[in-house]
DNA sequence: TTCCTTGCAAAACTTTTGCATTAAA
DNA sequence: TTTAATGCAAAAGTTTTGCAAGGAA
């Protein structure tokens, strides 16, 4: 199916199933949120999200804005960054993959998990279990 | 060398010569922060060193050690890690090295390079080189 | 009605900055 | 003496929270 094609009835109606299938009541603050969020695999900030909707037309305060992503991250709808310190980015792919991280434009790149192997990892430690691997590869402008 | 039976003086002597060697004044502040910091290998927050330091008698205020904190970490005398989003923990082992990071207690933990091995990594994107590979396994506990 | 969500403003935190004072070379 | 570092308080930026008002079931 053709993503760019559906109408925005069809997003709003594949997003308030998202929404209730995780549990969630789909609002009208949440399902923009979710249909500007879901639309592609992309990275945004809270205050780009707020931005973007409220140019948009849309009423949502930053209250509204940082419940929802943290909902939408607890019951994983999206996945919460931790890639710099200055803020957090909120990952529309919750598919397992990693990142390259331009440390000169601060841009954040997808790395698809086959093109990442790994040979060895570490056990871990005694009465703990892996919950997830973050992986970010830094990147400097060459020259 | 056995290092935790050096005097006081020896390691004061020693953080000096390691500021020096970076180019940085050796400052009261700095000494104190650098022999706190570089005695072991530790991950700290600008605020248990502030707390550390002045429980310990010290005059610092906290401008100061952020200012430490990151002209150390600009010189290469430690190391800045975003792990979570709370707030930045400066790492005093420069080494290469990755971490596990116990999401229930918040506990960060050295790995080794040898217990890691990638067996295929993505070339970085044309006009960009690496610069550093973050990489962090998310524990939890087991049960 | 009852429960949940929203918006607003304020608060909480971490980190940075301006500027007068102090210390180092 | 000249330059750089420090301390303090205030500012800046991000995220959370309290609470009254609004909306859904």
């Amino acid at each position: 199916m053709d993503h760019t094609a559906r109408s925005a009835q069809a997003i709003a109606t594949h997003c308030e199933q998202r929404l209730s299938a995780c549990g969630i009541r789909p609002t009208a603050q949440r399902l923009r949120i979710a249909a500007l969020l879901l639309a592609e695999p992309q990275h945004l900030s809270a205050e780009q999200i707020l931005a973007s909707l409220r140019s948009a037309g849309a009423r949502v305060s930053k209250a509204t804005v940082y419940n929802t992503l943290n909902l939408f991250a607890e019951r994983g709808l999206i996945r919460l960054l931790s890639v710099d310190g200055s803020r957090a980015w909120f990952d529309s792919n919750v598919d397992a993959h990693y990142h390259f991280h331009d440390i000169t434009s601060g841009a954040l790149i997808d790395v698809p998990i086959p093109e990442v192997e790994f040979s060895r990892l570490p056990a871990p430690p005694p009465g703990t279990e892996v919950a997830g691997i973050d992986l970010v590869i830094r990147l400097r402008k060459k020259g």
